[in-house]
DNA sequence: GCAAAATGAGTGAATACTCATTCATGGGAG
DNA sequence: CTCCCATGAATGAGTATTCACTCATTTTGC
């Protein structure tokens, strides 16, 4: 086996045992076990089990932002603009669930908390379109005059407590459904 | 020290360690000694570990449902039972931080994932207040015609997300902006 | 003086991580 | 083509530590 492979399988089963169980309901024994290598060889790959889980997530955002920003509509407008991230976004975790319940699992976490600062300030990757997108809104009088972390709260928080619900199963979003909710993050920053 | 006093350090130790380091950051030994008890006392009050942790969170639930409750304006228009409810539960969470991010923990945790289906299907209490309101817009044509589960996601997953982002530190809601989010808030579900 | 409450050292189970050893692979010599 | 060997990947039993929980003993308060 290539060791590349090797290095994702291990990747794989902390993401499946870390989603299923949490951090600490997932031993590093059994992600070794449910990865097919011996618990030593994880230790080849990532230097510590904080290490493991960190860089999981940093690859997930890496993935999730580069989904996001390929083909986005960048000359379009504002609204379509918008409606174009939350959209993709909804549809990465739909295809996605383990991804959108790890990354939330995170940030729920010690590890994640200290990222949170840097997100709402705007870090490199899609924040800044986000980011870019509401201070426009703001200037063109198209969007409520409300700092731009309330503007992401009061359209993204509804966006991921949509997500959660339908990869729980609580709703089911369809198409329909998407569009309709999308707008609604929408009506909720609009001017 | 009365035994009831007792207790409650315990409970009280407990929070604040879970808040500040999580369930797993919070061994029990520390938590005895923050609340000025020896180890084993704890287990005269609390059968094991995760007993004292689901039994905080039942009470503090119990505690916020009650505060909501007080003195709502049942006989009032929908809307301003609606903001009344989303701004009592603002006031408390920032009054009480730690609660907020305690029960943020424990919902996004192995304990708390079964809770949920029966939050959004309406347990009694609080819910059920919500669930009247969500039925009663949709018959009288003043909210959007989509499923309950989706209208609490949009109005409420916004205010979850800046209410973390208040009691974090990364705005600061005062009253005017508190008003002005929370009609942001209804502005997403209203037709 | 006794019952209830509190104590905290002790126990066993779980877990992250180490490291001496084994194994697999590919390429070069014959 | 075959054999051999060097290199680095993989192994997994072992170690040190941590933690929840127990219980024989002490303290408290009535």
């Amino acid at each position: 086996m290539k060791t590349e492979d090797t290095r994702s399988d291990i990747m794989q089963a902390a993401l499946d045992l870390i989603v299923e169980q949490g951090f600490h309901g997932a031993p590093v024994a059994e992600i070794a076990e449910k990865a097919g290598v011996a618990a030593g060889t994880i230790y080849r790959y990532f230097v510590s089990k904080d290490f493991l889980i960190t860089e999981l997530h940093r690859e997930l955002e890496e993935k999730i932002v580069a989904v996001v920003q390929e083909s986005y509509p960048s000359e379009r407008p504002l609204r379509e603009r918008f409606l174009y991230l939350i959209r993709e976004l909804l549809r990465y975790f739909i295809t996605n669930p383990l991804h959108f319940r790890y990354m939330e699992q995170y940030y729920n976490s010690p590890y994640g908390i200290s990222l949170h600062r840097d997100r709402l300030l705007g870090k490199p990757g899609n924040q800044d379109i986000l980011m870019d997108i509401f201070e426009q809104g703001i200037d063109q009088q198209v969007l409520k005059e409300l700092p731009k972390a309330i503007l992401f709260s009061l359209s993204f928080g509804s966006l991921i407590s949509l997500m959660r619900d339908h990869i729980l199963g609580f709703i089911v979003l369809d198409e329909a459904l998407i569009k309709q909710t999308t707008e609604a993050c929408w009506d909720a920053i609009k001017r």
